[in-house]
RNA sequence: GUGGACGUAGCUCAGCUGGUAGAGCCCCGGAUUGUGAUUCCGGCCGUCGUGGGUUCGAGCCCCAUCGUCCACCCCA
């Protein structure tokens, strides 16, 4: 045997039966987004770095010591997406989408992070993202912001697990003021700062309101408040956005110190927040962006999107254990003796076409009968269709109620999809919850 | 990237102060030879994460490395 290949740090493969919960989500999200009429797009996972840089911010920890990034044959610097926002806008400006018009779409897919994994956070995770352009009223923000429940509500996800963080972030203008204020702040209580707020001082002095450093919790709760600088018209558009979600019945708590790791943020910035995953509690967060189109090369255009996490929904579901009806069989074909698979192969083929929705299992082991029955018992079929020599010469098939009682009976072959579904029909109106929980999207 | 815990059969785990690995589940077979879920019997399964070192001898000690998890950091 030669050496097991190892797949790399923080990489998953996703198996069967995690794929189950998976599914569930993604088809959750479909449903929601085509309710409100957002559209699919798909663009690249790897873009040119430069990309990257110009969007999120050059001195952001994401693009300083985050990314996937790597030199191709002809010595050009490409990127592994990070995360989605900067593909869509400059898929938009690429296919002229953004002249005097207006966009809501979403994307599914990976990015990629070099971080050092955790639960909840893996070096390629996939986000579910929706995106909207040339919107600028606080309607589409409180929009987003309802299909993110919708979802939740959906899924099952109770209020009390998943909450919404709130806050403004002004125009770019009126946070260079507020970023003086704060930076003077900080900067007069030096001594009472930890080495990473003194890094972020010079840099970045808004991220260290996010710092989890008990020992500063009473400096930052003095800090000056980002509300207090908002600029008129940005305070207009908050208060706007807040009426429309009391109108809504959605719960939210304005956090003044809610600021996010990407420089491309403007106004509007929310969270939904967790406290079900440790320290990856952010399950989906997002702002508009008002200015990023242009600082790509665009048109101006106004813009905003959410970024959902899939694995922490996913993990999220699991916690709270969040039904992902798996995919079980309600037929399952025994078939033993010489010949006898080849022709039951055809038979399970006749009863497909006849009945498109029935999920049957043929055993094509080869074993024994006895094993073959074991394994249609556990694989949770409701019935099972025998097929041996004697049945096959006779052109009958032997079918067997495994759950709730019923008698063996033969079934010629021309009835045995009518027979299958009549039969099936029936137990579900028995109120058997095996039979019942089949309906997997 | 920083600090810490952990890493034994496919899975969940046991293995006392170092003496050449064990249980349950799963899987396979059997209990009068074509009929499942209980029970009983039998069987398969490991280079004890990997590589070095100490020792007469290491799953147990030391070092390195990889991975997972937790906190920080970051963020979805």
């Amino acid at each position: 045997m030669s050496e097991i290949i190892e797949p790399l740090r923080g990489m998953n493969d996703m198996l069967p039966d995690e794929a189950r919960w998976w599914n569930r989500l993604e088809s959750v999200a479909r449903d929601v987004f085509s309710q409100y009429g957002y559209r699919e797009v798909r663009v690249p996972l790897l873009e040119r770095t430069q990309l990257f840089k110009r969007a999120i911010g050059e001195y952001t920890d994401i693009v300083e010591k985050e990314m996937f990034t790597f030199l191709d044959r002809d010595g050009q610097s490409l990127t592994l997406r990070p995360e989605a926002t900067a593909s869509i806008v400059r898929a938009a400006i690429s296919n002229g989408m953004l002249h005097n018009q207006r966009h809501r779409l979403f994307t599914i897919g990976p990015m990629f992070r070099g971080e050092r994994p955790q639960k909840g956070r893996y070096r390629q995770f996939t986000q579910i993202d929706a995106e909207a352009f040339g919107y600028e009223g606080p309607d589409v923000d409180a929009e987003l912001i309802l299909i993110a429940a919708r979802m939740w509500r959906l899924l099952g996800i109770p209020r009390d697990r998943v909450w919404l963080e709130l806050n403004s972030l002004g125009t770019p203008e009126s946070r260079a003021d507020y970023r003086e204020a704060l930076r003077s702040y900080f900067a007069a209580n030096e001594g009472a700062l930890d080495a990473d707020s003194r890094r972020r001082l010079a840099g970045n002095p808004l991220r260290i309101l996010d710092s989890k450093n008990p020992a500063l919790a009473e400096l930052i709760a003095a800090a000056p408040l980002l509300t207090d600088y908002l600029d008129p018209a940005s305070r207009e558009h908050f208060d706007g956005l807040c009426r429309r979600l009391d109108a809504a019945g959605v719960a939210y708590r304005i956090n003044p110190r809610l600021v996010r790791g990407l420089d491309y943020y403007s106004r509007t910035v929310f969270e939904w927040v967790t406290d079900a995953l440790g320290s990856q509690n952010a399950v989906c967060s997002g702002g508009r962006y008002d200015g990023l189109v242009t600082q790509l090369g665009g048109e101006a255009t106004a813009a905003i999107g959410w970024a959902l996490g899939m694995e922490r929904i996913v993990l999220l579901m699991q916690e709270l254990s969040l039904a992902a009806p798996a995919e079980v069989p309600q037929v399952y074909f025994v078939m033993a003796g010489a010949g006898v698979a080849a022709r039951g192969l055809q038979l399970a083929e006749v009863v497909r076409d006849a009945q498109p929705g029935l999920r049957l299992e043929t055993d094509l082991s080869g074993g024994g009968i006895k094993a073959q029955f074991k394994r249609a018992d556990k694989s949770g079929a409701t019935i099972a269709v025998v097929l041996g020599e004697d049945e096959i010469a006779r052109g009958v098939a032997a079918v067997k109620p495994l759950r709730g009682g019923g008698e063996q009976q033969e079934c010629p072959f021309a009835d045995l999809a009518g027979r299958l579904a009549h039969l099936l029909g029936t137990a579900a109106v028995d109120g058997d919850g095996a039979a019942r929980q089949d309906r997997c999207r």
